[in-house]
DNA sequence: ATGTTGATCTTCT
DNA sequence: GAAGATCAACATC
């Protein structure tokens, strides 16, 4: 079995640290876009309260029980999508959420999408469904597979390379949204890239005043 | 800088 | 009928 293989076939709170610095490429409209992920979250299944998958199989999480490496993306709040990745044994709808991101290649592309021409670019990919949207991940890529290297167009329209041999140097935390479900706030299953500008809840240590614009 | 709220739709109770 | 793995605009300090 292969190094990719192994990593992806780790339990959920094993596998997410892994995810952290990895590279998820879309290519999508004849657009690439490549972007290292700095945010996840671990999401257990039918044993976590947190999980979509803990009453069991619907349609819309169906592909959370599917083997390792396909993408779970679903749509919430009525406007919103954000996307997974699958790992585990196949059949035990365990995955990881990707909630930040920075971009390495399409910086346009992601603009466009998420119609933000100016914000700051560490904000760009800076939550689950701004990352989602800037890949231009829908449902129509639910149940897809991250191939191995980068995404190539139609069929192959997802990738997932880099994958961390060994986990880079991160924080952990409990989840956000999914609090005061059965206490899983006690839980450390969120993972984030210290000193990363996209991590959503990273504050800078000493915040300018309003008027003293530098640089 | 922090708090509140509207947008908008699928799923499950 | 209500809540949801959310975001951005707006209000207020």
């Amino acid at each position: 079995m292969g190094e990719r293989e192994e990593i992806l076939g780790l339990s959920p709170t094993e596998f997410a640290p892994h995810l952290l610095g990895a590279h998820v490429s879309s290519y999508i409209d004849e657009q690439l876009v490549v972007i290292r992920i700095t945010e996840v979250e671990a999401y257990a299944g039918a044993q976590d309260p947190g999980s979509h998958a803990y009453r069991g199989k619907t349609k819309r999480n169906a592909a959370l029980f599917g083997p390792p490496g396909t993408a779970y993306i679903y749509f919430t709040y009525g406007m919103h999508h954000c996307a997974n990745v699958v790992c585990g044994h196949n059949g035990i709808a365990s995955a990881a959420l990707m909630r930040a991101g920075e971009v390495i290649i399409g910086e346009e592309i992601v603009r466009a999408r998420r119609s933000q021409p100016l914000t700051p670019k560490h904000l760009l990919l800076s939550g689950p469904a701004r990352l989602a949207q800037g890949l231009g991940l829908t449902l129509e890529l639910n149940g897809a597979s991250y191939r191995k290297g980068v995404a190539q167009g139609p069929g192959d329209s997802l990738g997932l390379e880099h994958l961390a041999t060994t986990p880079l140097p991160h924080s952990t935390g409990p989840r956000t949204g999914v609090a005061g479900i059965g206490g899983t706030e006690a839980y450390p299953y969120r993972y984030w890239l210290v000193g990363e500008p996209s991590v959503s809840k990273y504050r800078r240590a000493a915040p300018r005043k309003p008027r003293a614009e530098r640089d």
